[in-house]
DNA sequence: GTCTATAAGCCGATAGAC
DNA sequence: GTCTATCGGCTTATAGAC
């Protein structure tokens, strides 16, 4: 009954060699077998291992996406502004740390892919709270915006769109990068665009 | 020495089908057959016409990204707040006319895949452009901020992320629709979001 | 300019040996 | 659990007929 320490490896190393590869050609771009090759595994492992190439993809959101942490988040009630700073803190810090994982998300939305209703699955409990926040806001007087919908899509634009890369490096001067300062200053952009005004109330 | 005027009918048909496919299912996801059915074309004809299904992509934006106005706007020397509000009012416009070709956009930066140095042969120098405008509002004390960089991909995320969608349609409650208010509201939420104080200034 | 036919190869999935 | 061999189908690209 004791499990060979091969299997949780190989399952492990196919699904980095996929989370990789995903990221940078595409879900319809890599093939099993790439991602095999990459993994050192056999071909035929994928199927066995996870029921075929479409069953690995949503695996990846099992292993990678901080389930654990987002249904904790969900049980606290917050108030709109420390709720939003939470949002986009840990939104950051899973960008930060699974940059591969925010890679395959941005090309699943910008698709609208059959893939996104796996994704939905695991991230729509987020965006729904962020989307409550903003409305609970407004109606408590904290901030103001005309529309909920573009609201919304503007501040998921603003935490999730974010890309450090090397196309569009000629643009950047060299910054000392500093990640509490980062998550700060996306914050503050935020509130001020939702017109918060920390005096009027006194956070 | 005259042209057949099925010539550019073809042409113009491919190129169309190729939008259309690309946007819906990817670059990678979507074979020169399929987008030669959807044109009613033969199977050889984006070999004969483009060269190939890669050159077929610089075609697309050759065709359907809007080279001239862009031209026309970068001659000109704008104040950075009329030139942002210029710049989210014109990619919001392209959005609204080319949702397709934002969509291939948002798919090959999210990948970074080898056909961003081709959509940076078109869309560079309003990026640069945009880069230039915060630095120099920033220099004249229009607007603060920290760090360029990030300020940079805060806007471009706030203009280019938007997506209206069957995906996000479950989180947004029936709204009357207005373009124009819709582009007042996210230059707004930007030039907040930018500290820019209209009063200060008198604009 | 358009077509058919075909080349040469990759795709995902699986049956069956070990 | 891992392997090889193979299936049926798809891919891009092109040579050559019309």
């Amino acid at each position: 009954m004791h499990k060979e320490p091969n299997d949780q490896d190989v399952k492990i190393r196919l699904l980095q060699a996929a989370k990789r590869l995903f990221a940078t050609q595409g879900y319809e771009g890599t093939s099993v077998r790439q991602i095999c090759e990459a993994a050192g595994a056999n071909v035929a492992l994928v199927s066995y291992h996870f029921g075929g190439k479409e069953n690995m993809f949503q695996a990846l959101f099992e292993t990678f996406f901080p389930n654990q942490e987002m249904e904790l988040y969900l049980q606290e009630d917050y108030e709109p502004v420390e709720g939003i700073k939470l949002i986009i803190r840990q939104v950051t810090l899973f960008r930060m740390k699974e940059p591969e994982m925010i890679s395959v998300l941005q090309q699943e939305i910008a698709l609208q892919s059959p893939r996104m209703e796996i994704i939905q699955k695991f991230a729509f409990p987020v965006w729904a709270q962020l989307r409550d926040l903003l409305r609970a806001g407004r109606e408590q007087g904290l901030f103001q915006f005309r529309s909920l919908n573009n609201t919304f899509m503007t501040v998921l634009g603003v935490i999730l769109f974010h890309k450090q890369t090397y196309y569009f490096a000629p643009l950047f001067d060299d910054e000392p990068y500093d990640l509490e300062a980062f998550i700060e200053e996306m914050f503050e952009f935020v509130m001020r665009g939702l017109c918060y005004d920390v005096d009027k109330i006194g956070h």
